[in-house]
DNA sequence: AACACCGCCTGAGCGC
DNA sequence: TGCGCTCAGGCGGTGT
């Protein structure tokens, strides 16, 4: 579950915690999450140890730990967190725990992931990890409507579709594809092709707004996300339509539509997101 | 080439 | 109370 304003969420949390410091030991409890690259595999030195933390930066859902000599690719998949433990604190949920790394400062940062659809993958450096996110479309707290139509527009996919491919734009899952759909008016279903400039401009506003509004709320809590102080975010108490199949709109107070779509659960309102000819 | 679909994986929630 | 079933979905791989 953790989209876009999640990972934002964990990487704003984890800067004062980990940049300028040195990553002093590390374990990796579970191997088979890591994924190694030439020059730099799931070693300890692949995995950051004996490096000064530089920075942390993001691109859609993935969180990228930049160091001296390496940068350490973070994907969180469905489940996964990222935590900073104080010295001599425990971590709040002991099982599942796949990677563990100690700072100079005796913190440590704590990678967490029940069901492992995410993982580590260990960079050489800025070129790798460029040529990595050179597969991702702009960030999509940063999406233009033009922007968003040059990489969906000409598509026949269902826009929700669209939105949820990682190419088209980074960081948008099922909630918030639902939600900015639910927010600009149009149906999950609409071909993208059949959508103009201006629904392009209003639906990459709501993707924006949306975004932007869940982190400032520090996130969703689906099902046990946390931040990486352990503490709840409140942006699902907001949501519009995701969740909540078959109660009134908050719009139109009609019943709100479940349908699948591109393999996911979708809801949306069929009298505020009504479907268009052609 | 573009797009649909499967399988990975665990825990929550449900019906009986 | 407990069991077995279904569902949740990001993403890489495979099929059409």
């Amino acid at each position: 579950v953790p989209e876009l304003p999640e990972v934002e969420t964990i990487r704003l949390a984890l800067v004062p915690a980990l940049v300028g410091r040195r990553v002093a030991s590390v374990r990796l409890l579970r191997p088979d999450i890591c994924t190694p690259a030439p020059g730099a595999p799931c070693s300890p030195a692949g995995l950051l140890r004996g490096q000064r933390v530089r920075a942390l930066d993001r691109r859609g859902k993935q969180l990228a730990i930049i160091a001296d000599r390496g940068i350490l690719l973070v994907h969180l998949g469905m489940t996964g967190s990222l935590s900073a433990l104080g010295p001599g604190q425990a971590p709040a949920r002991p099982n599942h725990l796949h990677a563990i790394w100690t700072l100079d400062d005796g913190r440590r940062l704590v990678f967490r992931d029940p069901r492992r659809f995410g993982g580590l993958w260990p960079l050489p450096g800025p070129d790798a990890l460029a040529a990595r996110w050179a597969t991702l479309g702009p960030d999509a707290l940063r999406i233009s409507g033009p922007g968003l139509r040059a990489r969906c527009g000409a598509s026949a996919r269902p826009i929700k579709a669209a939105l949820l491919d990682q190419a088209v734009t980074a960081g948008i899952g099922n909630i918030y594809a639902d939600e900015a759909l639910f927010a600009s008016g149009i149906h999950p279903a609409t071909p993208a092709a059949s959508l103009g400039k201006v629904d392009f401009l209003r639906l990459a506003s709501a993707i924006r707004a949306t975004l932007r509004q869940a982190i400032r709320r520090g996130g969703s809590t689906i099902r046990d996300y946390v931040n990486s102080a352990g503490q709840p975010g409140t942006a699902q108490t907001r949501h519009a339509v995701y969740g909540r199949s078959g109660k009134p709109c908050l719009r139109c107070q009609r019943r709100l539509a479940a349908i699948r779509l591109a393999g996911r659960a979708t809801v949306f309102c069929p009298h505020c997101q009504p479907r268009r000819k052609s």
